[in-house]
DNA sequence: TTTTCATATACCAATATGGGAATATGAGTA
DNA sequence: TACTCATATTCCCATATTGGTATATGAAAA
């Protein structure tokens, strides 16, 4: 029961739980999940290395940029997300993230341009 | 997304986790969650404080004894819950708890005798 | 009304968690 | 080699969570 105790443990705090979800959709890198959850840098940083921890994601690097996605490798938890994206019209924080999701290719751009003024 | 928020809160802690698998399945009294999961009766109590807080949890009075129920009212909590149960196989504690649970009547006997000593 | 017993709450100490600011690391680039 | 920039880590402080012990509550039984 561990791997379902880690992930219940990991997704009690709510930005956490957004980056699950958004994880669970499409690799994403830091700068990316900064710019999409407004969080700050050391936050989503300090968040993955928690995920790292329980071996709940694995990442490459491309250039500058390190890609991480989602091992959900829990039958229940992935029903879970699945049943989540498939209602994501319940979960109005959860949809924005999504919507914003969508802008994902520009966000690496504005990262290169405003995140270090 | 508060519903949401609030189970995730709970399940992070493995004894309310294990009270929400157990009393997904059947409803039962303070007295009986304490012998089935082994915990002191103040922890279990607190715990379903924090249930009744969320308003996860409905209950009633049957002579001495308070019986609490779950309420999963989110469509993905009861398909994650419901998969769980479906391979409790995969979740040895989960697995115990529920063959424990079958024994419920005779915690009743024994918190009548034993508990209070 | 007094006692009993299941359940709830208060209190306290220990530990865990979260967020901001500053700084470190390390790979790509000039 | 020096510089840049994305990411990781450290430090510090405030707050939250947990678990034990003791005690309170409130309903049923005597």
């Amino acid at each position: 029961m561990n791997c379902l105790n880690d992930f219940l443990k990991l997704a009690a705090n709510e930005d956490r739980f957004r980056m699950i979800v958004l994880l669970f959709q499409e690799k994403l890198c830091v700068c990316q999940l900064t710019e999409i959850l407004n969080l700050s840098q050391p936050t989503v940083s300090k968040n993955l290395a928690k995920f790292r921890d329980t071996k709940c994601v694995d990442s490459y690097q491309s250039g500058k940029y390190i890609y991480y996605g989602l091992k959900a490798n829990d039958i229940s938890v992935n029903s879970f997300l699945e049943s989540i994206l498939q209602n994501i019209d319940n979960y109005p924080r959860l949809k924005e993230d999504s919507i914003r999701l969508a802008k994902k290719d520009t966000f690496i751009t504005v990262c290169n341009s405003e995140c270090n003024k």
